[in-house]
RNA sequence: GCGGGCAUGGUGUAAUGGUAGCCACGGUGGUCUUAGGAGCCACUGGAGAAAUCCGUGCAGGUUCGAAUCCUGUUGCCCGCACCA
């Protein structure tokens, strides 16, 4: 009773065509090519242990639908897929399990292989990378040595973030509300020598050049805040020991209101000062409190401002002499601006909290708030008048500004400057599984980078890859690698033994995607000349502020030594949104609300979960997956698949399907280019619902498959081949619409008497305004409210609405 | 606190300032069936017998016309957070 022969058997058809396009190499990017170029990116997997989450088909599903349009609209496409696969979780793995990382990460790299090919994805499987590859990682080690070789890369003594559980240093990036990213752990400060890398001073032109590219405004933005410009001044203040205290403030206008300071627990001039505080013990204190807090502890507690005067020195007020009292607060950070601020509780919420405990003076020098005694003034536009301030006295605060700052250049005491939240970049870390840093340690000659002959410096294999408790790496107990020689002096040296972070080896992975099994550079400059640059990168807004960050760093940094031939790496960078679990909560492992593809794909077939993904809603919101849901996906396809089977055999287009067809044909394509796969799929839905009413032909059907192979694209060549259609379906051009078939010859407009639709009408597509006014007029439900009433206006909408405006 | 976003049926959502709810899910009824958790058909924002009226978080405004633009407001989500 079943019609087993002729059921759409998605578990044999999918192999099948798996199979035959990866023979026929369909998805292969050619190096050089008379087509226009088209390089197509989505961000490389962490080859984790669970394999891929249904999270996953979200962005590659689009890109796979973006670079399978492109393919059909003539372009030589590059597509490439690769692996993230350094990186903690893989070694707490190893570890657990007592399975070297290496081969874990082997598995994890075939399993998601697999689930990749089963996806149907059109990667070219050619140019796969793996970051942990000594191949790959050559080039990582390569170009860490060149940003040494410029100045990028220095080690050196500050606090850290680290990690208790890792038992590791965090990037600035790492640290989420004063946890660990990665596993939730707090945060504490740490005095540790690292290895950094100078993105500082990049900051100005990570800003500028995001004019030059088409990135989604809110990458945009929260790159900018992430960096966070900010323009003032710094400011010398002299202390009672004649010692330079140096502050920058934002608010110079206000210098004739500071009436105290304060330095961070950290700064250096508390040690120097030592001998002279008569109450050094309660200061020694406070620093001691200040350093075990955690960074959640310190946010957490920031209602109440806590701090120690320091007994025994002063400062001086530059402007007008005037002595003024030194605090020590961690309400101060260390890493920003000079780590000493100059307070002006008047105008700043934090001091004059901080002034209101401490009972210290409030002077009021803009004037146009409520009583300074009573709150802050804050307002940084024309509403202040500065007062109390001398030769400033009269001037707004935006006129003030440049005033003092240039008096302050004069006299020599202070200058315009420009700061950035962005700190440099801690590069270290004290695990295994990442690259080795390639430098040694020679006790005469300091730090040295190991010849470019030598790499890769390979990471050695050891017994035990867990983190020490001492916080140093697990490579320093290898004693073997660790004692060489020094490429400078030839005397004993060591090596470093932290490896770098995950973030390295994906800063520039998109590179090696253009040439990727070249031993003579991380690609040819034929290859970089000709790819370059990604022409769109789609990804998630997690990685703005790291991984996206870091890369647009390391690209500018290539480019100006003349590796990389543009300043950015993506021209255009867009976002998907989350896949969230059926209660509308993040889906993990803990709450078991995961999805797995391998389910999926058993239960209804790779086309049903790539058209779902793709169907579930906005693709830059995030969505709620559906079990049921899903079925509509299948239901559309089977349609799809038993029209294929009944429809008539001719070659052309059914005439009552003409205009659905060039219409959806164009909207598809509008769609796509618009990252709106939800939309295009409801207009091919509808298009099958129209074959279903008015009947279709092969014809009608050979153009569906086209434009629907890029979403759905095993059925698709499954039907083109039992249709007739020549070669593979993903290889056919992109369908021509014409305009002029998508307008049928008579249009229905809704007529409106004073904004309100009262009728509808059917008028010839071409008909002129006089007439659609007469013919709206003329219908009886209009006349009714229109009857004894004057036309006043009449505003015609071509093809959509007639609003007749009447007055008694 | 600062920066960004969102709010539309029972649900996911759709609507270049132009007929609100396309397309799905779910639901109701029917049909076919030994059976239906398959398929097909019909209905499905609310009220009403109907005419019609009311509906896009809330309150205003601009407009012939507002889910869409503006002002204010409430609630959620995301990022940053003592950044001087």
């Amino acid at each position: 009773m079943e019609v087993c022969a002729l059921k759409y058997d998605f578990a044999s058809i999918e192999p099948k065509w798996q199979k035959k396009w990866e023979e026929a190499k369909v998805y292969a990017a050619e190096d050089s090519s008379v087509k226009p170029k088209f390089y197509g990116l989505i961000e490389f997997p962490y080859p984790s242990g669970q394999g891929l989450h249904v999270g996953h088909p979200r962005p590659f599903t689009a890109m796979d639908i973006v670079t399978r349009k492109k393919r059909m609209d003539g372009y030589n496409v590059l597509f490439p897929i690769g692996f993230d696969a350094f990186g903690l979780p893989t070694e707490n793995y190893a570890i657990k399990n007592h399975i070297h990382p290496a081969i874990v990460t082997k598995q994890n790299i075939a399993n998601f292989t697999r689930q990749l090919k089963m996806l149907g994805y059109g990667f070219d499987w050619d140019r796969v990378v793996d970051t942990t590859d000594p191949g790959y990682y050559k080039w990582t080690q390569w170009i860490f040595l060149q940003l040494y070789k410029h100045g990028l890369a220095y080690k050196t003594t500050m606090p850290v973030n680290w990690c208790t559980s890792c038992k590791c240093v965090l990037a600035n990036e790492e640290v989420v509300e004063g946890v660990c990213e990665r596993c939730g752990a707090p945060v504490i400060r740490k005095e540790k020598s690292q290895w950094m890398l100078k993105i500082t001073e990049y900051a100005q032109r990570l800003i500028d050049d995001l004019d030059d590219v088409d990135f989604i405004e809110r990458v945009k933005i929260q790159q900018r805040n992430w960096i966070g410009r900010s323009t003032g001044a710094e400011v010398t203040f002299k202390a009672t020991t004649g010692d330079d205290i140096v502050v920058f403030t934002t608010r110079p206008d206000t210098l004739f209101g500071a009436t105290y300071m304060v330095l961070s627990p950290e700064h250096a001039l508390i040690k120097k000062w030592a001998p002279v505080l008569k109450n050094l013990d309660e200061v020694t204190a406070y620093q001691k409190a200040a350093a075990s807090k955690s960074d959640l502890e310190r946010t957490e507690l920031n209602k109440e401002k806590t701090g120690v005067k320091l007994d025994g020195v002063a400062a001086v007020n530059p402007v007008n002499g005037r002595e003024i009292p030194i605090f020590i607060s961690d309400y101060v950070l260390a890493t920003y601006g000079t780590g000493a601020i100059m307070a002006v509780p008047a105008h700043d919420d934090r001091d004059w909290e901080f002034a209101k405990k401490f009972g210290c003076e409030i002077i009021e020098v803009v004037s146009g708030g409520e009583d300074v005694q009573k709150a802050a003034f804050t307002a940084k536009d024309d509403t202040g008048i500065l007062v109390n301030s001398e030769f400033l006295n009269g001037l707004t605060v935006k006129q003030a500004i440049p005033v003092i700052t240039k008096w302050l250049e004069e006299k020599g005491i202070g200058s315009a400057k420009v700061n950035y939240k962005l700190r440099d970049w801690v590069f270290s870390r004290q695990r295994y599984w990442g690259e080795p840093i390639p430098m040694v340690w020679c006790d005469n000659c300091g730090w040295q980078p190991i010849p470019e002959s030598e790499l890769p410096l390979l990471l050695p294999e050891v017994e035990s890859y867990e983190p020490t408790d001492d916080g140093e790496s697990p490579l320093s107990k290898m004693t073997d690698w660790v004692n060489t020689t020094c490429p400078c002096c030839g005397g004993p040296a060591r090596r470093e033994t932290d490896t770098m972070p995950q973030w390295a080896g994906s800063s520039w992975y998109f590179l090696r995607y253009m040439d990727p099994k070249n031993d003579k550079a991380l690609a040819s400059k034929e290859a970089l000349d000709y790819w370059s640059p990604v022409d769109w990168y789609n990804g998630g807004m997690e990685h703005t502020t790291l991984h996206l960050l870091y890369s647009r760093f390391w690209h500018k940094f290539l480019y100006d030594i003349g590796v990389v031939p543009t300043k950015e790496p993506y021209q255009k960078r867009t976002s998907h949104g989350m896949i969230l679990g059926e209660g509308g909560e993040k889906m993990s492992k803990s709450r078991g609300n995961v999805v797995n593809p391998d389910d999926v794909v058993k239960n209804y077939g790779a086309d049903t979960l790539r058209l779902y993904i793709m169907f579930i809603g906005d693709f830059e919101q995030a969505a709620v997956w559906s079990d049921n849901a899903v079925k509509g996906c299948k239901r559309f396809l089977d349609k799809v698949w038993n029209l294929a089977e009944s429809c008539d055999a001719s070659p052309e287009h059914t005439p009552a399907n003409e205009a659905g067809l060039h219409k959806t044909i164009r909207k598809v394509a509008d769609d796509i280019e618009g990252m709106k796969f939800n939309t295009a799929i409801a207009a091919m839905m509808t298009l099958v619902g129209d074959f279903q009413k008015n009947g279709c032909s092969r014809g009608d059907m050979k153009t569906l498959l086209t434009i629907l192979s890029p979403f759905a694209p095993h059925i698709c060549e499954e039907l083109w081949e039992m249709l007739g259609g020549e070669g593979f379906v993903c290889q056919q051009s992109w369908p021509a619409y014409d305009e002029s078939k998508t307008v049928a010859a008579t249009v229905q407009m809704a007529v409106q008497v004073n904004g309100k639709v009262r009728a509808n009408i059917v008028v010839p597509a071409d008909a002129d305004n006089d007439a659609i006014v007469a013919a709206a007029q003329a219908d009886p439900k209009v006349q009714k409210f229109t009857a004894g009433m004057n036309l006043v206006k009449s505003i015609v909408v071509p093809g959509r609405l007639v609003n007749l405006i009447v007055k008694p």
